[in-house]
DNA sequence: TATTGTTATACTCTATAACTATA
DNA sequence: TATAGTTATAGAGTATAACAATA
């Protein structure tokens, strides 16, 4: 083949950047997995005139399988401090996707919910993962899909044990 | 073998929550590992007595293997804006790693490159990433280390193509 | 007119430290 | 004393909009 006349008629063609050894770097091919992966979040929600990041439905779906859990587990769940977590929930509850209710035995925890609307917001959100994990997964086989979350994991416990 | 005594005396086990669908995510296994292997990096870098973060570590490959870039070039190779790279450069500047020449054919551009102790930092960290890498890919054999860096590279293509 | 770099501004995520209420 | 949640504050990463210098 040819190579395809440059459509960016009269500017520098562009050409990619030498990128060393990056390629190579595991964490490298991590990032920008990720940072892509993102975008395609983003898009997905975006396009179905929704906002919410991964984060969030994380916790959501964290919250709606674990109903009555305190904001001091959530965050141990999330590896986040409990202070990052307020102004994340202020916003959710704002929105009317959950609820802190009173804890009937400790009077200092509250007791996480999601709102009936919450339940509802989050079947529909979902749906747009699935579309959006599909999408993202697109170039692998099956095979290959439960491979990389494997092999993630396995990455994931080796680089956690500090 | 019998369950070891839970070390937490008197508070509540801690039991692991539900997580639902999210470890079968793509997107959830990769904020994961990613977070873990951001926190290994990290931590590399604080226990050698160094502060820097991958994406500074990727620029500053960039400007070696590039030298003379301008700064939307390098923006457009790192995917983010023009006016974010500033304040990264000043402070890679102000450490003197690097150093803005004047272009000699473009008044409008900078051209970046790195000072002799950028050049000197930059096999210093190249060294702690190595063992940085040795460390996230410990419970993986070679060929599932290439395996994984092949697939996440799929997921870039995948994603990246919205 | 268009591009490059900079500044001003804003928003989010993250943390630490200090405060209040409760245990 | 210790824990849970909140607030105040700060730093880094991200963006958009507007500006000056240059092409």
């Amino acid at each position: 083949m040819a190579s395809p006349p440059d459509p960016q008629n009269g500017k520098p063609p562009a050409r990619p950047l030498d990128r060393g050894i990056l390629p190579q770097l595991l964490g490298y091919g991590l990032r920008r997995a990720q940072s892509a992966v993102f975008a395609d979040f983003a898009a997905t929600f975006a396009k179905a005139g929704e906002a919410l990041t991964p984060g969030e439905f994380g916790l959501l779906v964290l919250v709606e399988r674990n109903a009555g859990l305190s904001q001091m587990a959530l965050a141990r769940a999330l590896s986040i401090d409990r202070s990052t977590l307020v102004p994340i929930l202020n916003r959710l509850q704002a929105r009317g996707l959950l609820l802190r209710h009173a804890s009937p035995t400790d009077g200092r925890t509250h007791a996480l919910a999601l709102t009936p609307a919450g339940e509802r917001a989050l079947a529909k959100f979902a749906r747009l993962v699935k579309a959006h994990e599909k999408r993202i997964g697109s170039n692998l086989s099956a095979t290959e899909m439960r491979m990389l979350i494997e092999l993630l994991e396995k990455v994931h416990a080796a680089a956690g044990s500090l």
